[in-house]
DNA sequence: ATTTTACTTTACACTGTGTAAAGTTGACGT
DNA sequence: ACGTCAACTTTACACAGTGTAAAGTAAAAT
């Protein structure tokens, strides 16, 4: 019993996303993820005032486990526009498949809750900024495409980029995570890259 | 009163989709569907067993009355397989801003209860054979992009088409529905269409 | 005139969230 | 050893929303 170091609030935010990630399908309950901490409901609502501020604690939670930040961090080491957005469509897309479970409660949530839908869109607009960063990466090195605003071009990014896309392709339509990212990959390169032109680069 | 020529299905239909097509937030009860209707709440449960089914029915409500068929089979006249592709892009990229409220709804009340995700699955199959068919026009025209199989050409581009696409595009990113509709055309030509080749056509 | 249809009204069971309060237990300080 | 404090448990209840049940009503159909 005194042997898990854990404290309490990090056994019930654990236990709420193995819930969550374990292909559970059927709505996690509070006193699921009590059960799961081997807590009373109760000893939940001491920890957490409700449903929706232990969901957006199990999302840090489990960015900061997974170190999201530095994951996301690592296409800004790429010399190349190019390079940037291939290692940005790969690091955000391996990263979907551990946030999946926490992100389809908190898109649940947020449909009635404010306070997730927020938290919600902050995780996305992080998103989105590390799609404009690719964009910009991209316009740096005269390789953004001559049609496309980097406006536009970051928000495909992101669009192209969503849970939902990953979803759809890897969990209705089958595909294999592989497949799924380097789609990804040729995808935005097809839409978002110009041609090479022969003395670009200023 | 008796001037109504409606059923009185068709009445809480009616309402139903007004409800949720009506910027919506709020989850729509079945107490508002029956306020709306100008009825008790009793009066909703004789006419459908539960919301999952009046939701399912509310939906094909919408499909008949803006007959979804027709608009869906508008793209079959393309004599080409790129007018196809435009044709079909355009045809359910503008119906989604109908069905959206809708859609919300029951994508929403699939996470519960499996019948609403059956009949929102069936949905997104019919859309789906549209990307297949339209891409297998693409493909009788040798104008399908080479390093693809024609699987993963409509695969991508039914996600590409995904109502949640609309959203983050339309809803969260501002865009309008004319530069959604060209910008979706403009992402499918980019990775689907093959470089027009001298000789093409066989 | 009575039956049927289409309702209304009232009431209640059930699930899940969240609140409230009293009781238990072990650690810790004095 | 004693009290107290923190971290719980247990029990109970309010509330919303769905769905069920049953009795009542009023107009239309037969």
């Amino acid at each position: 019993m005194s042997s898990d170091p854990r404290t309490t609030r990090d056994r019930i935010l654990d236990a709420a996303l193995q819930l969550l990630e374990n292909k559970g399908e059927k709505p996690v309950r509070m006193s699921d993820i009590a059960k799961a901490a081997g807590l009373s409901r109760q000893a939940v609502y001491l920890n957490f005032p409700n449903r929706a501020e232990l969901l957006i604690a199990a999302t840090r939670h489990l960015d900061a486990r997974e170190d999201v930040d530095a994951r996301l961090a690592e296409s800004r080491a790429a010399t190349t526009g190019e390079a940037r957005l291939a290692l940005w469509v790969r690091a955000w897309g391996d990263y979907i498949p551990v946030i999946h479970g926490v992100s389809r409660a908190l898109t649940a949530m947020a449909a009635t809750d404010p306070d997730a839908a927020a938290a919600w869109g902050d995780r996305m607009s992080a998103v989105h900024q590390g799609c404009t960063a690719a964009v910009a990466a991209l316009a740096r090195d005269g390789r953004l495409a001559p049609d496309l605003t980097e406006k536009v071009a970051a928000d495909l990014l992101f669009a192209i980029l969503s849970v939902n896309t990953w979803e759809v392709l890897r969990l209705e339509r089958g595909w294999s995570q592989a497949d799924y990212l380097s789609e990804m990959e040729r995808l935005a390169r097809a839409r978002l890259l110009g041609a090479t032109a022969p003395g670009a680069n200023t």
